[in-house]
DNA sequence: GCCAGTGGTAACATGGAGGGAACCACCTCG
DNA sequence: CGAGGTGGTTCCCTCCATGTTACCACTGGC
């Protein structure tokens, strides 16, 4: 990866422009794309279904405490931003199983980054919360 | 970066074993860092900081949506979160100066990725939900 | 007959993130 | 004297992401 940052006024009048006639930078397609990633159970889905494919009540076991309604809805707009594939089989009771893309693996391969980044120094953060609200009263 | 990844169902234990008596994986402490991170402005502020330190008027004129209320509520939470310095200088009007510490540095790194993943790909995001949208009516 | 499991949808409630506008104290410049 | 720039804070309101609950059709097993 080029480390190079462009200069910071450049790039926000890009985002700006991309944008155009539609409200500014607070609706940038690039951060509108980066917000849907961040939903509260985006990650943790893409996190699973990055290891192998799982059907719907799969995940629904493997992470307890998602409601159905945000299985469904979290699940449906992965696959609308074309990050998951959703299959149907012709069982008896039909079941469905949900892959991800090429695409979805190549985003999941640079949100990576940052997640693990999370799980490594979640204590630090956690640490300096702790200092900045003990300092201020 | 190791590329082997977990099986998922250790790491969302992990994930839950952490969050023990909180509610579940729903406020686990490495989701709850990575949401903080993805607030509306923050990686648009952290880009800006990454690429030298800004005086809070400047920052207010770099990104002209942003309301002068989530400005400061960003900074601070940023600043609470050690990913940012906040330096005041003894002009007459007292200046303050915002600027990146080590750990700010460390996390925009990992998140690098991600934003120049989307500014890559928006577009296919943007191509799939089209496609999306018109096959469901 | 009846309950459990398949994968959902619909209606409704709510909490918190974000937005808008006014106000503050201080200083300088015209 | 008044306007404008420094860096904020405070109050109020809105809207959307999320949660809760109930319901659906179908099948298999007890």
């Amino acid at each position: 990866m080029d480390s190079r940052i462009v200069d910071a006024r450049t790039k926000i009048e890009i985002y700006g422009a991309l944008s155009e006639g539609q409200g500014g930078l607070g609706d940038c397609p690039i951060r509108n794309v980066v917000q849907s990633i961040f939903g509260k159970w985006s990650s943790l889905l893409m996190m699973a279904l990055a290891e192998r494919p799982y059907r719907f009540g799969e995940l629904r076991r493997l992470v307890p405490d998602i409601s159905q309604r945000m299985l469904t809805q979290t699940l449906r707009d992965l696959q609308r931003d074309g990050y998951v594939h959703r299959e149907v089989f012709p069982t008896k009771p039909p079941s469905v199983e949900y892959s991800l893309t090429d695409l979805g693996r190549s985003m999941f391969a640079s949100l990576h980054h940052i997640l693990l980044w999370a799980e490594t120094n979640f204590e630090a953060v956690r640490a300096a919360r702790t200092r900045f609200d003990a300092s201020e009263g």
